[in-house]
RNA sequence: GGGGGCGUAGUUCAGCUGGUUAGAACGCCGGGCUGUCAAUCCGGAGGUCGCGAGUUCGAGCCUCGUCGCUCCCGCCA
């Protein structure tokens, strides 16, 4: 028997056509699928570069071959060598790559065997997700999986490569670094070496690629792995990646230049969509107001208006006092609407008002235009004056069978429930084109949000953000009016990226930090070395990071972060495949000075 | 931290109002079959109904707890 465990493979099965007829191939690759028709069997075999079909017939095998192939089964690894030939007439698979042709086998080996798979690799079957993260090789070894990865490789090459053209100096940042306790949690590493102290996995690059502009490496890159310990969601992972980019010198026009350059071809080699740029810009304010979100979805129109001023002088209860609260009344008109939403869904309890009471609208009033000429009419119309109603379906600009849906409460709820709305209505009316590509930067963003809990104000981005300079007055007198220069960049719907001119003066850095009510003696605690480095001629600078896997998301179109990461964890963190997070010896606890409270119940 | 959904054969699922021995398909095992490509035909094996308590004459089904997967709110500078 000859030993093709050791010949050289001569191509890959998914790359046969039919201009390699007539030619001797060795194939290595695993057992797809096998149909054994007793006297005759084909298998499929499949590498990463897809299917072929061997042919085992005993005319062109000796029989101690066909003998021991009745014992292959899917998934066995097996090298085959045979002839190229072209399928016999109506034979042809018009389903695979290589479905003109077959290799008829003259002799094979199995290089291993294989036990049954928990599921099956088939793409048409579901397989819970528990079993894919547990057997994450096999999931990974299913064509579809493969696709992914390889795509994922491609991009970040695509990414290297360009970045390397335009002058970006790729720099590694450390793993393990300091703890800064704002923001995310962070995860900690006890020091061995250093009793009771921890170094942190970064939660991002940031101060780093700061320094690294002090340092004078303008135009910084790095695709960098993120930790943060915080509760996960659907599209959450403890560690994500991302495209990591600095530059001196800039303006915010300066980076969205080569940045959109570099999205369009991201877009453009791996998708092979067409990207017009420059992108859109929409202040925060405008997004707000419009579409109820910082990272509107422009795949479809449905604005959101403000109509308070038409509300003004009513005598409806619940918006005269909300109007009177400081509140507002924001509307969504849904066109042609009025027949496709039901009155179940929109009453109280029903769909609608559900989606709104999530994110705290205390209900929704609706009318529907309706008569001749068509006005707002509802359950509650009685209670306006038909001159409100009349100018209230100008301002929106609706017409008969148009369902006009309102929110009256403080303008965050007001905005974001409409804004889910808008998101809800989109997909239930089917109103998205799934293969557009709308993409826009939110510019002006506020620096300071208002902490509820705590009582005072905290960096929208973080406090190393550049306020624009005409604010920088208002830092002490009414931070809630400083615009930040900070921008995120969207696309469909979600945030793929977010970034912000920096504070390069020590003087605008500690009123910043005065303003969130950090004190000079903590500033210098958490982050010295940062403060100590601008004041060593830091250069303006600026930078913006990507979110990779969601990048990756969109482009595969994927609904799940966690199908386009190689070795994703669980929503409790977990890695099924390995069981990490573990316990570890007592030993191993000894080193790192730590003890457990309580001992851990087997 | 709060709320929702799910957990039944190797896999994907069904299982009525709580009632006889928990079913199907695929997979698996044995056998047949020379043109299949989700091969096919005949036969067979396969179950801690996630786990633990409780209610009940009786629990896959009801209650509580617990573990796991997932989605939403909070959180994620």
């Amino acid at each position: 028997m000859p030993q093709l465990t050791e010949a050289k493979r001569s191509c890959y099965c998914g790359e046969l056509r039919k201009s390699d007829i007539g030619k001797e191939v060795i194939l290595k690759g695993w057992v797809h699928s096998h149909r054994n028709h007793g006297g005759i069997i084909f298998l499929d075999i499949r590498d990463r570069t897809g299917l072929c079909q061997v042919e085992l017939d005993p005319k062109n095998i000796a029989a101690e071959y066909f003998e021991s192939a009745q014992k292959l089964r899917d998934e066995f690894v097996i090298a085959v060598k045979g002839k190229v030939a072209a399928r016999p007439e109506g034979m042809v698979n018009p389903k695979l790559a290589t479905g003109e042709i077959e290799v008829k086998a003259s002799c094979f080996e199995i290089l291993n065997t294989s036990q049954p798979l928990p599921y099956t690799m088939d793409s048409y079957a579901n397989m819970s997700e528990e079993n894919r993260l547990r057997y994450r090789y096999l999931d990974l070894r299913r064509p579809e999986m493969q696709e992914i990865i390889i795509t994922r490789s491609k991009l970040y090459r695509v990414v290297r490569t360009f970045l390397h053209e335009n002058g970006f100096i790729e720099v590694d940042t450390p793993i393990l670094t300091k703890s800064t306790p704002e923001g995310a949690r962070d995860f900690l590493v006890p020091s061995r070496m250093s009793e009771g102290m921890f170094y942190a996995l970064p939660q991002s690059p940031q101060l780093f690629k700061q320094i690294l502009m002090v340092a004078g490496y303008d135009r910084y890159f790095q695709i960098a792995r993120c930790f943060r310990d915080e509760d996960f969601r659907a599209n959450r992972q403890p560690e994500f990646t991302q495209i990591d980019i600095e530059m001196s010198f800039i303006t915010p026009e300066d980076l969205f230049e080569p940045m959109e350059r570099l999205i369009k071809k991201i877009f453009e080699e791996i998708k092979g969509a067409k990207v017009e740029i420059p992108f859109r810009r929409i202040p925060y304010a405008e997004a707000m107001l419009k579409y109820g979100s910082d990272k509107p979805d422009l795949r479809f129109g449905l604005e959101i208006k403000d109509v308070t001023d038409i509300f003004r002088s009513c005598d409806f209860r619940v918006f005269k006092e909300t109007i009177e609260a400081g509140g507002v009344i924001r509307a969504l008109c849904v066109p042609a609407a009025a027949e496709k939403i039901s009155n179940t869904q929109l009453k109280p309890g029903g769909e609608i008002p559900r989606v709104a009471a999530t994110y705290g609208a205390k209900g929704i009033a609706w009318f529907k235009m309706e008569g001749e000429p068509a006005l707002p009419n509802s359950n509650i119309s009685k209670f306006f004056a038909a001159e409100t109603l009349a100018s209230l379906a100008s301002a929106l600009g609706a017409a008969a069978g148009d369902l006009i849906l309102i929110v009256a409460d403080k303008p965050k709820v007001a905005a974001e429930s409409l804004g889910q709305l808008r998101l809800w209505l989109g997909r239930a009316l089917n109103l998205i084109n799934p293969d557009a590509l709308e993409f826009a930067w939110i510019v002006d963003f506020p620096l300071f949000e208002w902490n509820e809990n705590e009582r005072r104000w905290d960096s929208a981005h973080h406090p190393f953000t550049s306020p624009m300079p005409e604010d920088i007055p208002l830092l002490e007198t009414a931070p809630e009016k400083v615009r930040a220069r900070a921008y995120d960049l969207t696309l469909n719907g979600e945030e793929i990226g977010g970034g912000s001119i920096r504070i390069h003066r020590s003087d605008v850095q500690e009123t910043v930090f005065k303003a969130i009510g950090i004190g000079e003696k903590e500033a210098r605690h958490r982050f010295g070395f940062l403060l100590e480095a601008l004041s060593y001629g830091a250069p303006p600078h600026g930078g913006i990071a990507f979110g990779l896997d969601r990048i990756m998301m969109i482009l595969m179109k994927r609904d799940s972060i966690r199908d386009v990461i190689p070795f994703p964890k669980t929503q409790a963190g977990l890695c099924l495949m390995t069981g990490a997070p573990s316990d570890v010896t007592d030993e191993q606890l000894r080193d790192v000075h730590i003890q457990l409270r309580r001992e851990i119940k087997e």
